[in-house]
Formats: C-alpha cells, sequence, structure tokens
DNA sequence: CAAAAATTGAGACGGTGTCTCAATTGTGGC
DNA sequence: GCCACAATTGAGACACCGTCTCAATTTTTG
C-alpha cells in the first residue's frame, strides 16, 4: 500500500507539480482499497477535491505508472485496475464473487530464464494469476 | 488450436442450434491466428457469412466459453480476447510489438497446492503472463 | 509584474459491450 | 417434404469507457 507522502515526494521529485488533484487521486490509492479502477479513483477523488475530473485522473495514473509507482493490470474484466507497484504482483481471484487476494510467493524463476532461452526474450516483469472458488462462496 | 467439426459437434450435442452464423464464427476461431478478440472474430466472420452481426459474435462466445470451449482472457489491454480451452494458458507477450508467444510448461502446481492450503480456495485454473521484449524488438 | 509553462475541467468523440425487438430460420413431429 | 413453434438473428439504441482537444486557470520564472 503507498504511502500519500511517498507517492508525492517522488511526484515532485520527478519535476511534476504537487496540484489539489493530483494529491486527492494520491490520497486514494493511499487510503483505498487495493485493485482500484479510475472510476473508483474519480468517485473517492472527487470527495476529497469535488472539481477533480476523468481526464485528470487518467492523466495522473498514467504518469504514476510511467514513474514504476503503480501498476496496471487487467483481472479477468475490461477494466484497468492499479496495484503498488510495490505490492505482491500475484493473484488469487474467486471467480464467483470476485473478491481477489494478492500474494507474492513466486515460483517462477526458473521458468523465466527457460523462457528467455527459448525465445530470446528479455523478460521485465510476470503475472501468475489463480482463479478458483473462495471459502465463502464454496 | 479448435477444429470445426469437434466445435460444431459439441455445439449441437448441447441443444444449440447449428446455424449459419454460429458456423462462420467457429470456422473464423479454427482457421484464425490466436487471441482474437470480438472484432476480429466478427471483421473475418462476415467474410464468411456477411450478415453476421456484432450481438450474435459476442453471443456465440459466451455460449463456447459457457461450454468451456473456448477461454477468455486478457492481455494487458481492455480487449477480452480468446484462446482454445484446450490449447496452453500461458504467454509471453512482447510489450513493444505486441506478439504473443503461447506455451504450456508449467512449474506452478506446487504453488497451486500451497495456495488452496493456506487461503481455502479450490483453484480451477490459472494463468501466466510474462511481459518482456522479443528478439526483434531489442 | 508580466510572460511563459504546466495543469486543469469540461465536453466532444469513437469504440465496446449490453440489450431490446421485430423478423427470420432451424428443427423435430407429422 | 412440410409445418408450427421455439430458438436465433440483425439492426440499432444505449450507456459507458478511454482518448483527445481546447480554452481557462494556476504556477513558475525572469
Amino acid at each position: 500500500m503507498p504511502h500519500v507522502a511517498e507517492l508525492a515526494h517522488k511526484l515532485k521529485k520527478a519535476g511534476y507539480k504537487l496540484t489539489p488533484a493530483r494529491l486527492a487521486v494520491i490520497d486514494v490509492l493511499e487510503s483505498g482499497g487495493e485493485h482500484l479502477c479510475h472510476n473508483q479513483i474519480l468517485e473517492a477523488g472527487q470527495k476529497i477535491y469535488p472539481k477533480l475530473s476523468r481526464a485528470t485522473v487518467y492523466r495522473t495514473m498514467d504518469i504514476l505508472v510511467e514513474l514504476k509507482l503503480m501498476r496496471p493490470l487487467y483481472l479477468n474484466e475490461p477494466t484497468q485496475r492499479f496495484v503498488s507497484a510495490a505490492g505482491g504482483h500475484h493473484h488469487l481471484v474467486c471467480t464467483r464473487c470476485g473478491q481477489t487476494i494478492e500474494f507474492d510467493d513466486c515460483t517462477a524463476n526458473e521458468l523465466v530464464d527457460q523462457l528467455a532461452d527459448r525465445y530470446g526474450f528479455q523478460i521485465h516483469h510476470h503475472l501468475l494469476e489463480f482463479r478458483g472458488v473462495c471459502v465463502n462462496c464454496q
């Protein structure tokens, strides 16, 4: 989970201005749950800074992704969501209720090397997604 | 890669009618490349059966997914794409040119058990996605 | 203080996925 | 082969999403 101070500081350090709109977005990211999408960020952000507009949310998220402070992902739906770049990148998704658990364990590192060899790819990152039914929904 | 005959047969067996529209969609799935999205299926399908409509493509794909003959996935973009349910479920994506290689190797099976234990999930399937730069784009 | 640069909100726009509805079509029973 | 009925269809309406433009505002700089 990102910290307001940290995100804000890095934004400023990268040469971006700390405007109320951007601070509202950052605030939402810090206090809101995980896996927020643009719309959720917009709605929550407007409670903090009512003038906040959709375009600004998109622009701010672009910056945060560019600076590798947040990471975009698609959890089996057409909506882009965001997680802190620091957090675990792997997911356990309940296909019934949508609950998503994030974890870090990863046994894919050997596989990364194999694939790099076989296909000549430079692999930068990877994502594991497990899908099933959670305890409550069984 | 699915076979027309096979998909068509299973559709009929499940109680669905074999209409020209559905056959066109199936034909595209069989002959077209991998990772097709609705729009690509529509365009290719209309070359076979010009009256084919967008709604029918969506409906047919819903059925095929329901019957577990095809599998939907999102490759880091808001567009849903489809792969044969039988094929490999893991991907190597070039972030520069978009080329996607599909493979089957999987070292995640131990991880599946661990996660099932830890979180009480019944895990049905999983997806690995590796992202990097392919030979040509380096 | 003035000019330039960065950022913004509002709204237009094209594309996508969903839905409705009247018209058409495939199928099993005859 | 034909018929009646249920399934299926295409067309278009609709809401929503992501992108873009642009004029207005704010911030920084000289």
